[in-house]
DNA sequence: CCACAGACTGGAAGCGCTTCCAGTTCGCCG
DNA sequence: CGGCGAACTGGAAGCGCTTCCAGTCTGTGG
């Protein structure tokens, strides 16, 4: 039955040879493709599974023009922010539906210079057959970049500008309202705002959505504190306000990494949460759930946002033209506010 | 200067002609070869500017038989294994070295059968220049997939078994009885201790070090108390230990998130931490920090973990043959023990 | 002034697979 | 039993690049 492969590599030749047909319907037969009888069909099969033949998909993505991967490109000028979970939950959703979809996942840490113009090139030479772009800056030399692309491109989240023609995004004004409302109906009126680095529109959006629920509860949206989105700068933010306004009863943070930092200051300044300050965040992240005491906050289907990413970009792929996405985001109350 | 490209793709030929060379001597200046004209060179650079040039890295795959592309797997049975920040923080380093040795990273989550299915394919067809694998349990069919892979293969941890040809691993056995001596020299004697998976060598390795730094100190060792790595699971197997021994005053476990988990029942449980019962945690993970109390755990150097791995890789794919590598662990003491 | 290394050059043969297309074979109806 | 499509087949031409190799050109020492 299973014979050890007399070459170190079978071509295609050899099992068309010893399937007895030529080289072309061997071809035919390996990608079902019609135009074969089942007789020969199925005595390639056996010369496959005899020399144990796997086609060569270097050789195979020069002659169909599609190399069978797509990329995912995570920006940010500093690698450790791919190590926000945030990004694995959406590499696991993505590479669920690439699978489906039978296409390999290439992941670009663009941080570097370096790093940027691998991508370029990547982007530029058909090195993929599609790529999802995720965590741009505003002004991202990545965003022209993808314009030129000779390839389908789509954005995990719009980037700061004009809207891209494809992109999946999460409804961070919804959000950001939505959690600033629940401040408010429990009694809140002196809510800040720590937002995350607003050269992202995600940060933006946030505070848009924040400002845009006090101005409609008649109170008045504080100044935009920023932060990186990562913990520490959370905990900075949060000293920073309480300094600048000791009344203060309430904050919402732009994501729960900010949100855990916000709570170490306010534990460490002996503020009681929630009953001194409320505190949302936004992400709803493991670290929520296992904060002290457990976060409020507003919960984003991430692994639907790389899953919709990926399958954007399949349709794309396939000559589709899908329509840009918005994923709902939904209040998660916990103990904090 | 920047002149649009006639066609949508040039090819080596147009750059050539229009260089006036052959297209030998135009793909030998493109990689910067011996036996061309500093002249004919420079022509050639000015060419391939002027006409936006990109050379296709699927063609040149097929000619070279190079793919340019590393591929790192991440196995376990469930793709939320992935959740896990450790990854995060592996590929980080992993993306580094590669990005440095100028391959791209595909990231293969290989949880599915369909996932692992590909994976066999990708090794065996050549669609990589060579494979990192991680997580593999016992029995693993990816251990003998290996095997049979046509191209190098580096393990990051090693599988349970025979240690293959080349790994990169922790130190586990030694971080875990550094861990136990610890907790041991601050005067813990019914040290128990909640072990990962025992279908993983991290897993066993972690507790036989505890073991034998229990019977060196004179010691009864715990029978292990199984978890699966989850914060949760930690949380349950605490709870177990508790009933089964209600008189333990240590935990050793095998990694930050179980610890964690063990942290919120014993506070449940109203155990002081660590008055009453001291914990040492395994990874330092941010969540470490983090915890409350924050947990003392043994340190191991993720990001170098990654990047030797992909730097043992580059030497195979180099023709190299390099020796397998143990990184050092570090305990890092904090509130918790 | 000639012969000869040694540096360059470019034609041509692949790398392994897909796919067009012209040609062949077969089944079936009249 | 002849003829006509439909179904099937395989030769050949690529996909875009690298690289071997035979041939050309230069400069130099004798």
């Amino acid at each position: 039955m299973a014979v050890d492969a007399p070459h170190p590599q079978p071509k295609l030749d050899e099992v068309a040879k010893l399937a007895g047909v030529s080289r072309s319907v061997a071809s035919r037969a390996l990608n079902n493709a019609p135009h074969v009888s089942r007789a020969k069909r199925e005595a390639v099969a056996r010369a496959v599974r005899q020399l144990g033949y796997v086609p060569n998909p270097t050789a195979r993505a020069l002659a169909t023009r599609h190399t069978g991967a797509a990329a995912l490109v995570v920006a940010g000028e500093d690698p450790s922010i791919f190590a926000d979970p945030f990004f694995a939950q959406v590499i696991v959703g993505a590479s669920a539906a690439l699978e489906e979809a039978d296409l390999h996942l290439m992941l670009c840490l663009a941080a570097s210079d370096r790093g940027r113009k691998r991508v370029e090139r990547l982007l530029r030479a058909k090195g993929a057959d599609g790529a999802m772009l995720m965590a741009l800056r505003e002004d991202d030399p990545l965003v022209p970049m993808a314009e030129r692309a000779k390839m389908p491109v789509v954005f995990g989240g719009r980037p700061v500008g004009p809207a891209p023609r494809w992109y999946v995004d999460v409804d961070n004004v919804g959000g950001a309202r939505e959690a600033t409302e629940y401040l408010v109906s429990r009694g809140r009126t002196r809510v800040a705002m720590i937002c995350g680095r607003l050269d992202t529109e995600a940060g933006r959006a946030r505070y848009r959505g924040y400002r845009d629920a006090m101005l409609a509860a008649g109170l008045d949206p504080f100044p935009p504190q920023e932060g990186d989105f990562t913990e520490s700068s959370g905990a900075a933010a949060m000293a920073a306000l309480l300094t600048e306004h000791p009344d203060l009863d309430g904050v919402f943070a732009a994501n729960d990494n900010m949100g855990v930092g916000a709570l170490r200051t306010l534990r460490e300044a002996g503020r009681r949460v929630p009953d001194d300050v409320s505190v949302v965040g936004f992400d709803d992240l493991a670290v929520a759930e296992l904060a002290d005491p457990p976060l409020t906050t507003v919960h984003q289907p991430i692994n639907a946002f790389g899953r919709e990413m990926a399958r954007m970009l399949v349709a794309l792929v396939n000559g589709q033209d899908p329509t840009p996405l918005i994923l709902p985001t939904r209040l998660v109350t916990r103990s904090s506010a």
